[in-house]
DNA sequence: GTTTGCATGTAAACGGTTACATGATTGG
DNA sequence: CCAATCATGTAACCGTTTACATGCAAAC
């Protein structure tokens, strides 16, 4: 999903600054998702203003750089559709995490469990926030990717505890 | 992962050309986690081979562009090692599916089921794929991994089925 | 007879990140 | 006092995709 649709769909729920988009962009819960930088936001909503997708609206501050703020106008909310309907691309799930483990037996054993401590405890932060978010959820369609996401880290959870023990129990084996 | 790392990685596992190095990214059972195309690939490999990290072997065909056989080099295997000891980046999952279902409100009801339905449908093709290859597996972590595929891919699986019968149920009942 | 598989590569275009530039305010 | 938050933006760089260029063989 492109910078430009994804602003763009934030905008549906609400006017807001691109700094504003940043933030729903690192900790909307949907983090785990998608991201983007400023250095992508800020000349996406340029190129969206130009097209007249959004509209901007200046809200001088003092001692502060003007906030920008903008709004979806029509033709954004049809362009947003028609992104939409276009046939959506298959997921694309990369992980450094388990593209290392396919070479765990090059690696000390101590880092490959390391590593997996690593995974597990970013998983249960995944999850926490999912818990918290869940309940201030709004649409169906927010509670589904809420709930889609807890699914996962759940499974993801539940698997790397296991797989954890086994190594756990090896390792103990080989010593004897 | 880049795909200088993901080559060398492959290269561990035995000599290869570019065109085999394709093919394990798209059917090796690393799809839902890794891609690369040939416009990646060749030039990656070119940079290798520049950098000593792998060595080239050209095996002259009748009626065919020569084959060009990579092999990782001893300097290969320990910048493989050197990126494996980096700390991991956190997973990213890029779901064009999950951010078109938080605008589903905006879509007709039609199109949301088409899309559930595409969805299972994938995860059920991925889950497939993931259990053919589960047999013949060799290393811990390539097991690891197989394991880590398939549980998510049945727990969203699981949710997909389950939403969309409610998304049925709800359907119906708005008809009555 | 058309698609798939084998086999290599290049160049332009694209999308995004990182680093830079600026600067006041608030909380630890 | 230092870090984080608020607030905007630019420019260089980087890795990847897409399209192009070439061409035979086997399978459907």
């Amino acid at each position: 999903v492109d910078v430009r649709t994804f602003c763009l769909g934030l905008l549906t729920r609400g006017d807001a600054t691109g700094y504003e988009i940043r933030k729903q962009f690192e900790d909307g819960g949907y983090r785990h998702f998608a991201d983007a930088s400023f250095g992508s936001i800020y000349p996406a909503l340029g190129r969206l203003t130009e097209d007249g997708l959004v509209s901007v609206r200046e809200e001088p501050q003092e001692k502060r750089p003007d906030r920008k703020v903008y709004s979806i106008t029509p033709a954004g909310r049809s362009c947003l559709v028609g992104a939409l309907l276009k046939p959506v691309q298959e997921d694309r799930h990369r992980s450094p995490f388990a593209f290392a483990m396919l070479f765990s037996h090059l690696l000390p054993e101590a880092r490959v469990r390391a590593m997996l401590d690593a995974a597990i405890s970013e998983k249960e932060t995944t999850l926490a926030l999912l818990n918290e978010r869940a309940g201030a959820i709004g649409t169906w369609g927010e509670r589904f990717v809420n709930g889609l996401g807890r699914t996962v880290a759940e499974a993801t959870l539940d698997y790397l505890k296991s797989q954890r023990c086994e190594l756990e129990g090896a390792s103990r084996e080989a010593a004897e």
